[in-house]
DNA sequence: CAGTTAGTCAACCTAATGGTTTACTTTTTA
DNA sequence: TAAAAAGTAAACCATTAGGTTGACTAACTG
């Protein structure tokens, strides 16, 4: 039995399990954008894509202002460090491993071809 | 929209967002156990556990190795490290960063006080 | 002031999740 | 050889997820 869960965690990784917000979370490392235009390069209602954005907002890895009628949405990369901690304690298993190094640089790959994910 | 999604890290992340694998994952990195000996610690029937740990292998983050009857798994940490990697490119919004600094002690430190995840 | 734009909310739908139980196969053990 | 143990598979159930549409509010713009 776990006697503590970290729902932290779990919101932070759900998010993270979507391609269209892991997109739109890479939109945002750009600075601000609108719920509009992170909503644009989707084939997606904006109902839809609001949807996606209080789940990113959610699991706290984005933040919000409100200007006017227009919701500016900001990327909270402190969520994303205190996630990226997690991977910290198993670390050991691929540092200086040399198939490990592979793997990232493999993932890194795909990931810059990928242009947004 | 995006051109590319990456299969690949909707399940890793999917898979990470529930505290029981995460829990596996970690008792995992203890060395090889068998899917019993993963369900042990879980308030869960073993048909349960199971589907976690066949969650964890469709992500490739578990191997399994049978002999007998008894299923062995293996943690596959070459995916780990494969995820991290995603974090690498918003590194540059907290590294050199106090606050992000402190998220991730903070991060540890709760990791440490839930034992197991 | 009328119309458009930004966005949310609620209702709805379908598919996937996380769990159960029961049945079954295979292997081990008494 | 009979019973127990390890595990999967299938059927089922309740809840959540991801999407839609339509109605609504609030704020710009002409």
């Amino acid at each position: 039995m776990v006697e503590y869960q970290s729902p932290h965690l779990d919101a932070v990784f759900h998010a993270l399990s979507d391609p269209t917000r892991r997109a739109m979370l890479h939109r945002l490392s750009g600075g601000e954008q609108s719920v509009s235009q992170l909503a644009q390069p989707f084939d997606m209602s904006l109902a839809g894509a609001s949807k996606h954005v209080k789940v990113l907002e959610g699991a706290g890895l984005v933040s919000r202002r409100v200007d006017g009628r227009t919701h500016y949405c900001r990327l909270e990369a402190a969520r994303l460090a205190e996630a990226q901690a997690w991977f910290r304690y198993y670390e050991r298993f691929w540092s200086n491993r040399l198939d490990a190094l592979q793997a990232i640089l493999e993932a890194e790959d795909r990931e810059s071809s990928a242009g947004r994910d």
